[in-house]
DNA sequence: TCTAATTTTTAGACTTGTCTAAAAATTTAT
DNA sequence: ATAAATTTTTAGACAAGTCTAAAAATTAGA
């Protein structure tokens, strides 16, 4: 049906149109992919051949139902797979991108049906993002940045923002998992940094760190 | 590393190595991957710049030991997510061969050891193919054709020649699986049709299947 | 509004992998 | 040994996907 570049490309479109409701332009797509505006161009009028994306002219592509069907089922495949490295094959939440990107592009629909029963309907992968249901459906969960809180007040810390290998070490070398509570004890003005409770323990962290993490408000 | 091309070209020139010690032909390859042999002619020359096949000219050619290792151990990966797709997806043993030919793809050493630890370390594919280990050595086991067995001797149900999707699924119809005892009670000399004692019942078996069940001999 | 900066598209080239048709080399048969 | 049959290679073309460089369209600025 779709080749791995087509796969690629809907994928990416899916994202950016996460963000924005507005056509999404040549060169957010290339961004996002590490590519050139002309090898976007010449994807698009393959992509809208194939009924996946209308395009009007220099006002970006936009996906179509079919479109936004097709790619949610890459993002569900993508987040499954996620949630099986690190459930069944004890990988850590940092190493699964990769290795997901490539499973993704598998074409089983007994396959992804089965995964989803083995790991008992997972809502969310492994970094907090919501998997999207067989239909492509997604689900948004009310959530806030770290950095929104104000003194005194708490969270359950739900996903993250930048789901680089890198943050994700870090969290891990600080102590902060998916799912414990924080509270702010401090914010500093001169620096937007915060002191949190978290797990029982006090930590001090930067506005960085607090911009990139999302928390359920309790 | 290798393309997804370049390793389907290596499989099957590892499959046929493994019944002739001769040089294989571009014909031979060309065949297995139903392509043409100018194809072929143009692969063997990549595969050769990449040092994993010596090609003498009209010769055939011969995998050296890196691209025996390299073919042995996509062979293992198809063999490991097959057992995991029967044993872990309830797939049965014949919905399994074509998305394990996509699977065998995947790159990601830590996955499939992990995988191969998930499933226990298996020895045997669901068609009682044995699965190379990390070194890419095959043990290669004793088995013969069901058809190569006189009356009144016995064996065990240990592999298939045929995997094709439709005689795993007559095998099944018959209630013949791996495993089980068989034991030869007549031989008809007109058509080698075969009377077999299978778990307690009587079957009649026609040349062409004995001729594709591998039994060991007991 | 008219020019400048930006965005997008086109033109042409290159790589990988494939194919058909024809040429060349090898093997087999007489 | 020579011709015939077979196998293999080459030549040339094509599709997918990408790139650079240049042209065209749009948007922004004065
Ligand atoms: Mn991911
Ligand atoms: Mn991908
Ligand atoms: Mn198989
Ligand atoms: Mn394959």
């Amino acid at each position: 049906m779709f080749t791995l570049s087509e796969e690629n490309y809907l994928k990416a479109i899916y994202h950016l149109e996460l963000d924005s409701d507005k056509g999404i332009s040549t060169n957010a797509i290339a961004e996002q992919l590490e590519t050139k505006a002309s090898s976007v161009s010449d994807m698009i009028k393959k992509l809208s051949d194939k009924k996946v994306v209308v395009y009007k002219k220099y006002k970006g592509v936009k996906l179509t139902d079919l479109g936004k069907k097709t790619a949610a089922n890459i993002v569900r495949k993508h987040r499954l797979w996620e949630v099986f490295l690190v459930e069944k094959l004890n990988f850590s939440w940092d190493e699964v991108h990769d290795v997901a990107e490539q499973l993704e592009h598998i074409k089983s629909p007994k396959l992804i049906n089965q995964l989803d029963a083995l790991l008992g309907f997972p809502t969310h992968d492994p970094h907090g993002d919501p998997i999207p249901d067989k239909n492509g459906n997604l689900k948004t969960i009310d959530k806030s940045l770290l950095s929104t809180l104000s003194k005194n007040e708490s969270g359950v810390c739900i996903g993250v923002d930048d789901s680089s290998s890198e943050f994700l070490r870090f969290l891990d070398k600080k102590g902060i998992t998916l799912g414990n509570k924080i509270t702010v004890l401090e914010k500093e003005d001169f620096d937007d940094s915060l002191s949190i409770l978290i797990e029982g323990k006090q930590l001090s962290i930067s506005n960085k760190i607090a911009n990139n993490l999302y928390i359920k408000k309790i």
